[in-house]
DNA sequence: AATGAATGAGTGTTCATTCAT
DNA sequence: TATGAATGAACACTCATTCAT
């Protein structure tokens, strides 16, 4: 009597996602290198070889966790933002207090952004700018509010992409306290806005 | 003529500051767990025995690495800083332009920054406060001019540690993209300043 | 209607026989160290859970493949054919003409063959003759007709054992190339004969 | 002060062979799949990271073995006698003999028959017959003189490359004694050669 | 002192076996 | 009973460290 066909799949869907979401926390905390795979299955709770039935090596384990890590649903928000009729200053605090609050409450967002600015600093390294696509536009979208903030004066003046990439660096920055630190002083809206907005 | 003793240990301490030195920036970019001794030997020109000619382990050529990737020479201009008649945003200014032109021109500054900013993150996970000494004391000169700041009506209000961290905080972030990425925006003064000055 | 524990017993020995019989193939291409038993159960089609109901280990799957590959059928016929009042030449051509024909027409004869002289040549290694009997029978029922064919005058000289083995040999040599080549040009009878038969 | 780099060149030269040498007895006897790393460096009487040092993998070293693996030095004496001017029936004689009495002397040599027959016979398998061709010309020399014996009369009927397949084959059933079992009966000479010749 | 070949403890990966369904 | 997901012992392979030269 075979399982069922359906209730298999669902089992290997779950277990999959328990790797892949475990791992994100302990891959960016410990790096890759510096991640072993008896201390990861360790930590997830699971047995060495049960990764292996799901990933064909560490690395691509590491690689599909780099494919989910990504911030799609804040994307998503951001690309709504930038066409919204507000002032930019109202677009920004939007952004702000959504990146600053998940921040807070999720330990995984935090991950998902030290991981993905680590592959962007590292693809950087090799100068193959392939797969930064999705990235990038998060930093297009959020110059483009910069840029309308420095028409409506609001907003200090300079390139919109290196401002975005400055916003976007002080939020990975915290997102690393958060990883490593238990305590620490977290910044404020306003301190992590004064990177491009004027007085 | 047999080599006098003196200039011996003059070779040996030579050889030794090529192998710290050259060792620091592959420790910085690629991490403790990232580094292979073969790798490492193969990038400073030397062969792999060499290295524990003058280091016990990979462990303690990694320590020495850290113990010189100290800025005293900063802290000390630092602390004098501190104790001088002028405005906190002067003082900021000097501290600031120093900071960031050194980056600009030495690698090894970004190298020392990236690598002691990472052990104060790891060392907080640990709770292990006992080496973080000059570090703190570094940052809590910069709070102390902060706080001559806010009494001066020039800086922003807070935690004069938190800004102070904050502002450090960035110099990390753009150290880590001098040393990871080729091309990149490099943020002004002003931009730096802005984590702690009032509009 | 109940199944009768009859009909049980059947359809357990069925899948038991399916299991050893795929299973036999299997192990005489790949031999015991290159069998996974993953790959097995997938040859055989079914689960690899399934092998563990019917088998201790592969160890003991193994264990009874060869004990069902031998090829008692064919010794019974040898036992007889001995004793038949006819010349040697007779009785060597109506085994040869066996074994060659069971050859040509069934893969698992082959494999039979195979696995049971590789037994063979493992157990020698160890010295431990202790389950060489029916094997050794099989020789010895073929040294008797060589001997037989050289008081006749019709078999070459030399020890009837050697020779037995040597007939044997090509008989395994051609089993291989059963089993491993797709196009291969068959020796005759009279080759195969040539082993033992004079001009 | 380096080694001299001759001295290297030579002590890895040296390394490699003594592996390669030792390596290919025990494949030999004991196959890819049943050979372990660590079982096969004890048996060389060195350490399991030193293999590594001169070969990529487990599979590189098999790689390699079976290119040296080769009966060149006997396919050249082969190759002069297909063209010297005397009887087929002395030109296999000759070929016999020396074949026999290095299988007697030199185990090595029965191991290297043993894996190219071996690879030969797997490599049907997947029908890529590309690397076939210095084996086949030993069985293309073995048929000419076959082929020139059958003019002779001295040579019995039939395909020369299936008589030749057949002769060598017997030889690689000799090579397999030679290997795996301690006490055995060695085949006459012209045992051998009544694979293909005539009373 | 400097080297790089050799090493084995440690890490990544496989696979026979178990077990809940 | 049959399954295949889960497992960990065993195996392949790496790399910090040693040591003869």
């Amino acid at each position: 009597m075979p399982k069922s066909k359906e209730r298999c799949r669902e089992i290997r869907e779950e277990m999959r996602n328990t790797i892949l979401k475990k791992s994100m926390l302990y891959f960016a905390k410990n790096g890759f290198a510096g991640t072993k795979i008896s201390d990861l299955a360790k930590h997830i709770g699971i047995g060495q070889g049960t990764i292996y039935v799901y990933f064909e090596s560490k690395e691509e384990l590491f690689q599909e966790i780099l494919k989910i890590a990504d911030y799609t649903k804040e994307l998503k928000q951001l690309k709504i933002l930038v066409h919204t009729p507000i002032t930019a200053k109202k677009k920004l605090r939007r952004l702000s207090k959504t990146v600053m609050e998940r921040l807070q409450e999720d330990e995984m967002f935090a991950a998902m952004i030290a991981l993905n600015t680590q592959m962007l600093l590292e693809q950087d390294k090799d100068c193959s700018s392939s797969d930064t696509a999705y990235q990038s536009e998060m930093y297009k979208y959020t110059a483009k509010i910069i840029e309308q903030g420095q028409k409506e004066g609001t907003m200090v003046e300079g390139s919109g992409t290196k401002l975005a990439d400055y916003y976007w660096g002080v939020i990975y920055l915290y997102s690393l306290k958060r990883l490593f630190t238990t305590e620490y002083e977290m910044i404020s809206i306003e301190d992590l806005e004064r990177t491009v907005i004027k007085g």
